[in-house]
DNA sequence: AATGAATGAGCCTTCATTCAT
DNA sequence: CATGAATGAAGGCTCATTCAT
């Protein structure tokens, strides 16, 4: 429309496109093994470019991180409605991640590799994505209606995230297939351990 | 006993110093935050001598893991018993193997910053320690005995080691505190998840 | 010119530092005894920069190789002219190169060191200088003119510049002196060595 | 016979072992790609062993230098006879030196890498092998029965090792093909070299 | 603002030589 | 005398970041 939006358009596009190329070699070669060069490389972009998006390579991560956990929490929600029963949203939730975790590999490594860098240990790292209302609903309902044992909103999360995320090593590495029938099982098996 | 027995230990003792130096480093500052600078000097040993027990640093990092896991599985044992039903078995490992994962803060780090590092496409690194026969056994009297879901013991094992993995994560990191009979609720729920 | 060819040259002036740094201590201490950090100090540039403009090591040395041949092969032929006879052509090309090769000792030594090294074995190393097409037409002029001996221009071209050679050698090595009239008469006797 | 005797010859087998290991991994990857480590492998010898024959690695060198230069004259005069004519000599010399380098090519190789080395450069080099007497003799010979050009033996000496040794290194090196008969041509023709 | 060449500390690894056994 | 583990300086090369243009 204007001269400065034309500007703000191609800055979230670049910005946009080093988060991407990021992901892409973060998760195939790690943090080390991903140089600047190679990533300005791979986003198609001035090395110098990077620098005036983000401060440092360390920066870098932290805002792809945070993407990552925005991306994940809009996947885990896709369809949510309070309308729905809490044992619906429980399905609908764990089912989403799951599905959002195979289908996107690279976030699920990053993620992973993230949360065991020396990266997290920082001051800086302490701006964590915010956890959605939604799920603070979903626990307080749960609870409300008797449905839950009696254990803290994070420790009922443990045991579901958990196992999911176990899974999801396994399948991604090729390590174990499940059917849909044992997908079906493993979620109510979840369930089985928050519910009373 | 003779004095030769002090010479033969001298290599093994290197070996070990080389690997608990690595494991500190490791875990504090990551596998590329480490150099083998820092890491001899860790190790109090000049970096020549690394060489001389380790192929290189990727070597070390593969033997390391080999050694942690061997420990982890050993921990997880102790005081296993055949002769003990299934679900005080499953107490026992649950249980060993969340003391020794909070109690070896750094053994879980490390192995978990192994677990999804670049390191792991390595073919060499499919060199796995061999799961623990009593492992089999214990998931064999379960499904003979009608305990568990019809579920593959990966599966199974998934159930159960995801949430403890999950909790250890939380609680090493402070975000999380579990009371005696939290813990022993989240053992149980576990139960449930696998339980028919 | 104008600004900009200041800056353009600069590129092609450190190139050139690099090669001239790289011929002075290869000839002196061979390749193995000159450090990139060393070659770096000599050049008065830092070592990165080195890296800017070769790949590597390897890659400089052929670089070099490349740059004396085709510097050998100018000195070789300066005066050069269709219209001299066959047999001052060879007079000229004989007397040039004799001088180049004890005028540019370092050009001369390192050429020799590049020949026999490991390095050649690389198929890389196979990008060799084109012979310059006027040494074709001497052999061409000189068989035509019926005053070769039946040889290939190869074996030819062995039976001048190996006295050539291995005289270089020797003066440059202090073994040797020649006196003009030596000189001469070696000369001839090459001539004789090939011509009918 | 007694005990000296045996650890003489042992000490001289291991001596030799130590020289035939140098020279196959000198001239396939060169003195600097060659480690003492490698070395004693080849040699199938501890490495202090090295050491207890070789002040050093330079000092292997040299010593290697003169064995090879030592052999090189043994198969230079092989059939030798002051009785044959001074062409005859020239002949038989000739092949005899042709022959050796085609089929000593890692002789050839390490003598000429020795050749253009700093190593060369050490006063220590200066102990040559001493050029042999029949050699001498032959060129005496020659000027005594007005055979030869006017010029010191060096230089004619030059004149047809030169084109022997640039003919040797095509012919190995692949690029060049030699009939009997261009062999014959080519001896003539340095022959003409060197001759009134 | 945009670019990408320049920088040099730091990394992993090798190796000639020694010397305790 | 024989051995080969030990040593640590030195080597080639990378890379996050800057800054002149």
């Amino acid at each position: 429309m204007n001269v400065h939006s034309e500007d703000k358009t191609t800055d979230a596009t670049k910005r946009r496109q080093i988060l991407v190329a990021a992901l892409t070699l973060f998760s195939d070669h790690g943090f080390h093994g991903t140089s600047m060069a190679k990533l300005a490389k791979q986003a198609d972009l001035p090395v110098g470019t990077i620098y005036r998006h983000f401060a440092g390579k360390e920066e870098l991560i932290h805002a792809l991180y945070l993407d990552m956990k925005t991306e994940r929490y809009d996947a885990m929600l896709k369809g949510y409605s309070d309308g729905l029963s809490v044992r619906e949203r429980f399905d609908l939730i764990w089912i989403n991640t799951y599905d959002y975790c195979l289908s996107h590999p690279r976030q699920f490594v990053f993620t992973e590799q993230y949360a065991f860098s020396p990266f997290l240990k920082d001051a800086a790292a302490a701006i964590h994505a915010v956890a959605p209302p939604e799920l603070a609903k979903f626990f307080e309902d749960g609870y409300s209606e008797g449905l839950f044992k009696p254990l803290s909103p994070s420790i009922l999360f443990a045991l579901t995230s958990g196992p999911l995320n176990a899974l999801v090593r396994r399948v991604t590495a090729g390590l174990t297939t499940l059917t849909k029938h044992d997908l079906d099982s493993v979620r109510s098996a979840c369930w089985d351990a928050i519910a009373l």
